[in-house]
DNA sequence: CCCGTAATATTACGCGCGTAAAATTATTAT
DNA sequence: ATAATAATTTTACGCGCGTAATATTACGGG
């Protein structure tokens, strides 16, 4: 099927005897030439090995096909799982999109939006590093390029949001905990990095406060993103000094619920919700390993595919200019409570 | 420090008074101008937002400065990792990564390979998807693209291979485990996607021949990059029908071993190395979470630093001409034992 | 101060394609 | 068949920069 290669859209048309700003219009807009000359093009297409030379049709357009894919770590497999679909979706709709991991450094994070910018993308998907982001530098990216905003909001920055609703994340797995045995104590990390974590504290104090039951924090020391070692190293140290007021810990995130198993293995405490355990735990996000921790881990789910398709959507929609720019959309999708043999 | 934006090289050649051919060979080697026109240059930059427009640049270069890096699966934290160091060695030295995920399906690799062709990287780094690559598709991409081989060896592909010595990894553990209690079963799919575990399944019938034990091996079905599904779901049957001739169990890799973890907890087994367990476990790569499972998981750590720094600089070697490429290079590293709970 | 050399400026061309305007041709409706 | 309309061709220019060739300038040494 590949046959000789071609090196220029000149050379392409004029072996096909098609005019050269034809064949251009066809790569732009299949649809945008006659009939008979799209199928003479395409079986063309066939014979000889010819693709556009990106960097000069780039060069030419204002806007590229281009579509940026920012995620603060991608070592953790719920961003690489979110960053999977989303790209996916970009995929299907004739876009190229290009992935980035900011590995949790602030440094990385603006570098990043700086080489964006020359990419001339139709548009960013950002989920941002959180505390550790520069605001002003992400503010500012904003302005300039067309940015849907997900899973880490910031507010006003970006053209809409699109997350978890996570007040409910959290009175929905309060809710069942505290039916279904001791109420939960919440564990979390001090110095959090994602901006989630604070909305799922304070939405952890108000379920709390509306079933009438009095809440208990442990917060633990550890910065960056090693949250399993966190979880682990801060749940042991909490379980020694007999922090947990209850029988019941809610992580902050599955993560840290991973880390904070291994602390109670380790202190030889048996977890789940049948009398012979010790300790319940449970965590939120539904992370894409929870379901094969020991015990499996009960959580609340993330809608990875709402989240993922309803991002790229809005983008798609800012690009084609349907989206009033004005009025910034914010989103947020219900989570789904997943029981499993942790709480 | 972000002053008026200039629009092109010309335009900032004119504004400093230095002429723009003095400006583009700044921009490919600072060095390559005298010292006082370098310094004013690079003051200018600070006063003038100006950058060298990426599309034109690259449309002009025989070779750009972007360096392709593929990965087979970027949900599973080992390529996440790797991923990650090799990315970071590249920006380090000056080139531009652009990171690829075939997420397990061959038309994905190719399509990426194809793409990857008309961005005339001066590299690749490629980690095949193993048994469901299109050998030929790869095979043609090499003749035109200086790649490096890592992870995922396929003979005489690409100038050079860097991964792990794999005979090495099981040996090393073998003989642990046959020291310190019974030999170990060796369980595994029956159809890995991944080449090493076909040598991995060799090297164990090896050493336990070595040591004069007779070797079991315990095979599942189960396609595609779900291991820690296919291992707990497997492992449960293979439980169930005692299908261990021994006590311990030696997995393929981490992530099945994460899954037979699973499977071991939901049947009851104790695991671990002390009297009071029923069954040992071990595993292969030390995965990043291997070191939070319950218990956490003996294993033999891949040595990511070696691989993705000698990947790397074998692809600079190339790219800069101090390779011999009628010589392929073969690199294999040896694993280290990590002793745990589990075995 | 002059000379040789290295750095820089000038000039000029090419890369591969987008795109606008005007001229031409093909298609459809009448 | 003919006019109206749509598609295509021709022509021409621009994008921002690499790069080669030649002329010019700056530099250190004697």
């Amino acid at each position: 099927m590949a046959g000789i290669k071609v090196g220029s859209m000149e050379e392409f048309a004029a072996l096909i005897g098609i005019s050269r700003p034809t064949v251009s219009k066809y790569f732009n807009d299949p649809n945008s030439v006659r009939r008979s000359t799209r199928e003479r093009i395409e079986k063309s297409l066939e014979r000889y090995d010819y693709r556009p030379n990106i960097y000069a049709v780039n060069q030419n357009r204002k806007l590229t096909k281009n579509i940026g894919i920012v995620v603060p770590y991608l070592a953790d497999p719920f961003f690489a799982e979110i960053a999977r679909r989303i790209e996916r979706r970009c995929i299907d709709a004739g876009y190229w999109p290009i992935l980035f991991s900011a590995h949790g450094e602030q440094k990385l994070e603006n570098d990043i939006l700086d080489s964006l910018r020359s990419l001339k993308p139709a548009g960013v998907l950002l989920a941002p590093l959180g505390r550790a982001s520069d605001r002003s530098v992400i503010e500012n990216f904003c302005r300039d390029v067309p940015t849907v905003l997900f899973d880490s909001e910031m507010e006003d920055v970006g053209v809409a949001f699109v997350g978890s609703d996570n007040p409910q994340f959290v009175s929905q797995i309060t809710d069942y905990l505290c039916r279904s045995g001791e109420p939960p104590c919440f564990f979390e990390m001090k110095h959090p990095v994602n901006p989630n974590a604070n909305k799922r504290r304070q939405a952890y104090f108000n379920s709390m406060q509306a079933l009438g039951y009095e809440p208990h924090v442990v917060q633990v020391s550890g910065e960056g993103w090693a949250f399993e070692e966190i979880g682990r190293d801060g749940g042991g140290k909490a379980l020694e000094a007999g922090q947990f007021a209850t029988n019941t810990v809610l992580c902050s995130n599955d993560r840290l619920a991973i880390g904070f198993l291994a602390a109670c293995y380790e202190k030889g405490l048996r977890v789940g919700r049948d009398s012979t355990c010790a300790i319940r735990v449970a965590g939120m996000d539904d992370h894409p390993f929870s379901r094969f921790t020991c015990p499996s881990l009960t959580t609340i789910a993330q809608n990875y595919d709402s989240v993922s398709r309803h991002s790229v959507d809005t983008l798609f929609r800012v690009i084609d200019g349907s989206y009033n720019t004005d009025q910034r959309e914010k989103t947020l999708f219900e989570g789904t409570l997943i029981m499993r043999e942790s709480a």
